[in-house]
DNA sequence: ACGTAAACTTGCGTGTACGCATTTTTCCTG
DNA sequence: CAGGAAAAATGCGTACACGCAAGTTTACGT
């Protein structure tokens, strides 16, 4: 199916790595704001138009460190799952995992993300990109019947996905707010990452589960 | 609630309504990547750094003509519809309603923004603009213990209406694709706007369904 | 009515985005 | 193993985005 990447393929993913490589510890030396895009080409041996060429803004650079090629892993975890169990419990498990598992160096890069709006509305963007393969995934379980079902269902999944974030961001910002009230805990969830990611994809499940059922009554 | 908006108010949504008039003016009569920021700027008679203080970019004004503010008037309709129905079906009903009853201008405006990838692009993102009013709306039906429920729904609205608009752009911008297959209708609906905008919605139904039962047994 | 604070506009400077034409590298086929 | 096609990198030029520091206008309290 896939044939060995060539060398044109996989110089490409190196030089799209070094300049992830480069970005994230110009970024983590100097502060985010102390580094130009044309820093960041000469660090990686590139020149800046080609940088241009990979990616589009600044922060892309310096999110997709700790972003990868996340939407790929989530994907993988979703067919992973026995094809017993729901749907809705596939993805959700699927995307708390590849979120949560985050190693040492992913870790420090995420602080530094917080720091700056421009880094989180970037970081928060690519919660997009995870639609495309799960859109193939969901509606490969969903048979071909489904296949506008599938992109809608992905796409609500991606927009769970930027509220939790959006939810756990905030309240890693300022954790001030946290004792700011007294009993409207109620209201916003505000825990850990994985809670926030459950509490958002829990409105969907019945459409999941619908969605299930009408293809195998 | 709302005290009649002041002089400085009024002047800056002149200034924005400027902005974009003379926007698709000039991107009708010259066509669209004839029109750069400063012409602009200049048939509005402010300068063009005043221009980005409106519009994040070229295209936004453009855009911007035909979508107004459709935001407001969705959310209007939604809770101008009797507290009868179901919620799904006032969301589904005013979206349809506020997409399609468009008028002789927009219609001429729409037509130009298939033409450009940037434009029609730009034009996507609007969509995320329902989302905020779309969830007050419906965190108000919901009760205070659904914000973020709400929040989850309103952005999965917002993803389908995308959806929606994609599919109908594509049908739009190459009419030849219409006759390629044979009985693959099946899969795509590919019908009309209303159509694409009801099919995107349907799978959301459930998800409605079930967080308005929850507040109400 | 006046003065002050806040909001808006503007000029300027820097950095980024990107189209186009050219050069270099990789790939494939005879 | 050539040699040409395709893809990528690069240089250059232009236009856009935006922070900052004025200058200008509106709003509001005394």
């Amino acid at each position: 199916m896939t044939t060995p990447p060539g060398l044109r393929e996989r110089k490409k993913q190196a030089t799209r790595e070094a300049l992830r490589e480069a970005a994230l510890r110009l970024a983590v030396e100097r502060g985010p704001d102390q580094v130009r895009v044309e820093d960041i080409a000469e660090a990686a041996g590139v020149s800046p138009r080609t940088y241009n060429n990979y990616f589009a803004s600044r922060e892309q650079a310096i999110v997709s460190a700790v972003t990868a090629d996340r939407e790929a892993r989530i994907a993988a975890a979703v067919t992973a799952r026995p094809a017993g169990v729901r749907l809705t419990d596939a993805v959700t498990q699927a995307v708390v995992e590849q979120y949560t598992n985050t190693g040492e160096r992913e870790q420090q890069a995420l602080l530094l993300i917080t720091t700056r709006t421009a880094l989180r509305d970037a970081f928060l963007d690519t919660t997009a990109d995870i639609e495309p393969p799960l859109t193939a995934v969901i509606a490969e379980r969903l048979g071909d019947t489904g296949a506008q079902t599938a992109r809608v269902l992905a796409a609500s999944v991606a927009a769970a996905v930027r509220i939790a974030l959006e939810g756990w961001l905030r309240a890693a910002g300022n954790a001030e707010a946290a004792e700011g009230f007294g009993a409207g805990g109620l209201v916003v969830p505000s825990g850990s990452l994985p809670d926030q990611l459950r509490a958002a994809m829990a409105p969907l499940a019945p459409a999941f589960d619908a969605a299930e059922r009408s293809t195998q009554p």
